[in-house]
DNA sequence: CTATAACCGAGACGGTACGTCGCGTCTTCGG
DNA sequence: CCGAAGACGCGACGTACCGTCTCGGTTATAG
């Protein structure tokens, strides 16, 4: 686990008068208890029918204090569900292939839960017209993810399974393009194709990477 | 190309009474004003913003009527997308390489239509709930277009590119392979990561999957 | 009974083209199972949640057929009441006081029905801005009721009870105000006051109306 | 006179939550605005045409708050025109029939505001079908003016053109009954007969009814 | 015996209103 | 200043009927 970078992906800030720090403060409870409830709702209802009022309702909150801290649903559920992937890990398994493919697994069983399933691509389809979401999820999701590609490609290059690369531009490409591979390929199969991402479709999708990420370094 | 299967994307069927067919006939100047109002109505509202009211109006017709025929928005949106998948083709460039590259290419100018875009990712975020969905989506989208997958085979193979597979359940679990990772790498880029899908991201996603399908088959 | 005035309250006129008398004639048993369905629909439903698509359905009828007789629903049911107020009879129970007494409860006995009572005031409520289904109501109904109030006065004058009048306007502004005063007393009490019209009730009201007859022909 | 009961004709209670006084309270100006936009409406479409929308718009009101304080456009009709009928009040003019008289005029001009004449059957057609609305219109309407009775009595009493009663059981009875021949003679003469009440008729009424009313105290 | 014309059923059509739901804001009271 | 409660204006929902229309098919009279 690498969770702890920033923590606080937050939101909305506090309205601080001019006279700075009066007043009675935000209660710190409802942050959790607000994410949890989101959580719980998109598991019940799912994205669509998801609904401030019911979240406030499960949260033992008023709708205000929703809006007091995210300006919308897209937000919150950015936030609530982008904790969620802190959880993937990538334990060392000995090979390149033996960690992608617990990687896979990994990911596709996280796509798997209906809050993640639903609210992903609840998410991205509304970022499609909305660049500060878009930035959201980004941050919040795509960037601190691909340090699972990083960390493995670590580990295959002091395994020597893998040369080291030169040019820092190209490493960095290299990064992005395999993680839109894999990610894309096990969320495509889940999501769209909706079929099953078990371990005979790993190991093939495994096979496939890996005897093409040698021709990427040449 | 646009691939001559039947328009059989079909909708809610007439309600025949059991005698058969009587009755004023649905007309079908609607049906084809229906589905061009619902692309307009995504490209300039989006997915989330559609209503069925806005789509009846630009349309010219009443909202009763779209819903004798699409029993949800999800559906309708479905089946008014679904068509602009059918306008990929495979060209010939000569190798397994440049026609990889050239659909990839074509299918990122595809997404980039506003009304792809939005409406792609909002129907699958649906489809996560909804099974009839999911199965509208496999048949009216992620089916046809595996078309593209065999006749890219079939050319490579012609040129010598490629092997003949002998094990038919083989080459079918590898075209859904190839499908979603060309796919799924597509839209991630495009629309997950949010970053453009170039010439250069093109060549560079080539060159990882075609020497990885080599080992496919081996 | 009375009944055989004209029978036919009717509606509209058939199409009768040019040539006069050619096509499929009317049929004779729809009026009828027409009228039946609207009763039925009536007693069942009132009024207000009283539907023509109800209607035709339960008189087995299409909707076209319906309005090519009557042009609206307040005229259906104007007529299909009407025939109702036709079984009002005034038996010779050898008083006035008697005669009034016995037309009173058998008025009140007919309001109870559910499709008189909901009908009555549903088209006089409709009345109120429309002429023409004013003229209708007073054909209908009340012009061919006052026949009660003729042959009242008829009987107590042969009797002795009551004197002839020498002005015969005089005489129909008395059965006007007769009618209304009796008509309108049953009615109130029924619908508007909503109080039962009881054999006590018709008693009281008797002999406030025939002790008051006496001064109105001085 | 203008009767100043307590104007408790109210409707939709708050939902005030089991601890008691929290949130935002109603405005009150909007309940006048309401009934104001309701009795216009009235005047304009009459009771059928009459929509929740329309007298939403004209209040400058959302549709939604008409429904949190009326559960249907009966009763917030009956609330509407209920206020109308204080109007009426009974001038001393120095014996019992002019008294009668000059209800009944009074009564008669009531009727003839089209607000007043659609709303009163529209109503009364609905409570047939509807238990709560017939009590409504009776606490609202009925009972309110039964004031009128009383008043000429008691008026008619203190002259010595009556006797005082004993039986106060017999006394509200004769109450009941006298309401419902003035007002529904009127009511019927106006409405259902759809006849001018003129000072002739009222004259001629007066007549029937005083010397009537002599007789039900004997 | 065949036109022709009006009828009939079925059901789709453009509309209008319905009553409900969720939004995001606001207004009150109390901590 | 925060927080709960809940009313507010708004706008979309999906449904129900309206009265009209367009079909294919039926049943009369007129030629």
């Amino acid at each position: 686990m690498v969770a702890s970078m920033s923590s606080s992906t937050h939101h909305k800030t506090p309205r601080s008068g001019p006279t700075g720090r009066t007043g009675r403060p935000r209660s710190v409870e409802a942050d959790a208890a607000i994410l949890e409830a989101t959580r719980a709702s998109l598991v019940e209802l799912g994205w669509s029918k998801l609904t401030m009022g019911d979240v406030a309702a499960r949260a033992g909150v008023a709708k205000t204090t929703l809006y007091r801290r995210w300006a919308s649903k897209n937000e919150l559920v950015v936030d609530a569900v982008a904790v969620l992937f802190d959880a993937l890990e990538l334990p060392d398994r000995g090979s390149l292939a033996a960690d992608v493919e617990g990687v896979v697994l990994q990911f596709a069983e996280l796509l798997q839960l209906p809050e993640t399933k639903t609210a992903l691509m609840g998410v991205v389809a509304e970022s499609t017209r909305d660049e500060a979401l878009r930035d959201r999820i980004r941050s919040a999701i795509v960037d601190r993810q691909k340090r699972l590609v990083l960390q493995g490609r670590e580990r295959a290059q002091a395994r020597g399974e893998l040369p080291y690369e030169d040019d820092p531009d190209t490493a960095a490409r290299n990064t992005d393009l395999i993680f839109d591979v894999v990610a894309g390929a096990v969320v495509h199969r889940a999501l769209v194709s909706a079929e099953p991402v078990d371990a005979e479709w790993a190991r093939r999708f495994t096979v496939l990477l890996v005897s093409g990420l040698g021709s990427l370094s040449t």
